[in-house]
RNA sequence: CGGAAUGUAGCGCAGUUGGUAGCGCACUACGUUCGGGACGUAGGGGUCGGGCGUUCGAGUCGCCUCAUUCCGACCA
């Protein structure tokens, strides 16, 4: 069972706290296979809580769900030369088909009869094999767009992994359309960005800022990579979804033709874009206090949890009664309760426990409330408890919930707009950027100016930001003339 | 892949110069408790990460290996 005493001993390191958090809360835990993990039930209720939203709200821009295999011939992938270059590094490869019993009988050994003629890399993304696939659904104008999106797994054998945030194995979504012409790719490559970050604000309770990605941050075959780049609470930005306009390149590597309306051959137009359970670990990075995780109510697996406390059998027998009105009236409402009147753990621990479990909302029966007509209400974002008249507490518990959902937000946003700072100089960002938080200053535009940056100071350009001071100036480090201020941070 | 640390019961850990495997929490039963992580009594639970070696004898010493964590390098 969880100890909080031990998870605020050990922050020292923003690192090891969190990763305490994630084993604690009983969301994950790390696997004996190297730098995967084993999502557990209650880390995976959130996950479906966000894939569901997520995929509702693909529907709602018109996007159906397919789904494409996990093997990948390895001669797909090097088709497109800047995709090959961005994942040939870190792609597990299946070479044989069969298993044997081993000659000193200690086991079984790979059979060397049973090589594949041609290798297979597990997928580390889609586009190759789900491109080649595309080749075959289109001829016409009117095979188009394709909107299709999966939700699988993909494999990327990552040096060093980290819970949620770099696994070796992750769960995502991948959506990948085909389209006629360039201005509606771009466009949808730009819907789907803004739904990430609807999802983000909305859901999440996570202010990020949408961008676009400097050439060197691009992904490996994009024309164009829109990134929500989201601040987490010790300072470091984590990249939180990505949507891509790819324009030819991978119609042109797979040789995705039609024929538009005026008989004229010409190459599909594409988009990408995916988030990940990567987004688990901006949630909890995000929100998390030394209490535990601290969940948005608008994925939280439990909104409300009620804890009773009570003497005697007959105690609880009323409170249970009394309870079983107020779980039904709040399901009604479209709350997910849970009544926690198991035996084996007193209310203290209870407390503790959903508190590091991120349960937005406490109620605490007892038999004084019982007499008194009254309920204890705790909120778990600013921890204050309050007892009130059980009278109308579903209607308030409801706008509790907006509430909390609306706090958290608020104090993201807070926390990020204190920790993002100007600066004109090089000098100034050097000491800015050891603080943390994210940095607007002017660049050139120049990748070797960029990879200048990152080798002084490890910061990155997170994003050109959308709808920001476009100001023209200088840039800090060459003093040639910039477009206007970039986004700078330390990231994940 | 470099540096550091760790691996002993479900979890957290102790285990001295090598000599019968221990503690706390959790678990099971019963009882007393219950408004911020309760207590008593009695129980159950171990191929000491794996392999090889040294030794009469290895959790302990040596070599190898696997895995995890942190710091780097790497990373749409």
């Amino acid at each position: 069972m969880a100890e909080l005493k031990d998870l605020t001993k050990r922050s020292e390191s923003y690192s090891q706290w969190y990763n305490d958090l994630v084993i604690k809360a009983d969301l994950a835990e790390q696997s004996p296979v190297r730098g995967c993990m084993v999502i557990k039930p209650y880390g995976y209720a959130i996950w479906e809580k966000i894939q569901r939203t997520l995929d509702d709200m693909f529907k709602e821009t018109g996007h159906v769900n397919a789904y494409f295999p996990l093997l990948i011939p390895k001669s797909f992938l090097s088709r497109e030369a800047e995709h090959v270059e961005g994942f040939a590094k870190e792609c597990a490869v299946v070479t044989h088909y069969r298993l044997k019993n081993s000659a000193d009988g200690s086991g079984v050994v790979v059979d060397p009869a049973a090589k594949l003629e041609e290798e297979m890399i597990i997928r580390p993304t889609s586009e190759t094999i789900i491109w080649s696939t595309y080749k075959n659904w289109i001829q016409s104008y009117r095979d188009l767009p394709i909107m299709v999106n999966q939700w699988a797994n993909v494999m990327r054998w990552e040096m060093r992994t980290r819970l949620f945030l770099r696994t070796a194995e992750f769960l995502w979504q991948e959506g990948h359309t085909a389209h006629a012409t360039k201005e509606e790719a771009e466009k949808e490559a730009q819907t789907m960005l803004h739904v990430y970050n609807d999802f983000a604000n909305n859901y999440m309770a996570l202010p990020v800022i949408m961008g676009v990605k400097s050439a060197n941050e691009r992904f490996a075959g994009a024309l164009d990579t829109y990134t929500i780049e989201g601040l987490m609470q010790d300072g470091k930005a984590l990249q939180c979804g990505t949507s891509h306009f790819l324009g030819q390149n991978f119609a042109k590597a797979f040789n995705v033709q039609f024929v538009d309306k005026n008989n004229k051959l010409d190459y599909v137009w594409a988009t990408s874009w995916g988030v990940s359970t990567r987004l688990m670990g901006a949630l909890i990075m995000t929100h998390s206090d030394d209490n535990g995780l601290v969940l948005p109510p608008a994925l939280a697996p439990i909104q409300v949890v009620i804890v009773p406390i009570y003497k005697n059998q007959a105690q609880l027998d009323t409170i249970d009664a009394k309870v079983s009105e107020l779980t039904a009236e709040l399901r009604k409402m479209g709350i997910s309760v849970k009544y926690d009147n198991a035996d084996n753990r007193r209310p203290g621990f209870k407390f503790a426990d959903y508190e590091l479990k991120g349960v937005p909302v406490r109620l605490v029966l007892g038999a004084r409330d019982l007499e008194n007509g009254t309920i204890e209400v705790m909120r778990r974002d600013t921890l204050q408890k309050e007892t009130r008249s059980i009278d109308g507490i579903t209607t308030y518990v409801k706008e509790l919930l907006d509430d909390i959902q609306k706090n958290l937000h608020k104090k993201a946003l807070d926390m990020r707009e204190a920790n993002t700072r100007s600066v004109d100089t090089y000098d100034e960002f050097k000491v800015e950027i050891e603080k943390g938080g994210f940095i607007l200053a002017h660049w050139d535009g120049t990748p070797e100016t960029e990879e200048q940056i990152k080798n002084d100071t490890k910061a990155t350009i997170r994003c050109i930001p959308i709808g920001w001071d476009e100001t023209p100036g200088t840039c800090m480090v060459t003093g040639k003339p910039s477009a206007r201020r970039v986004l700078f941070a330390r990231a994940y």
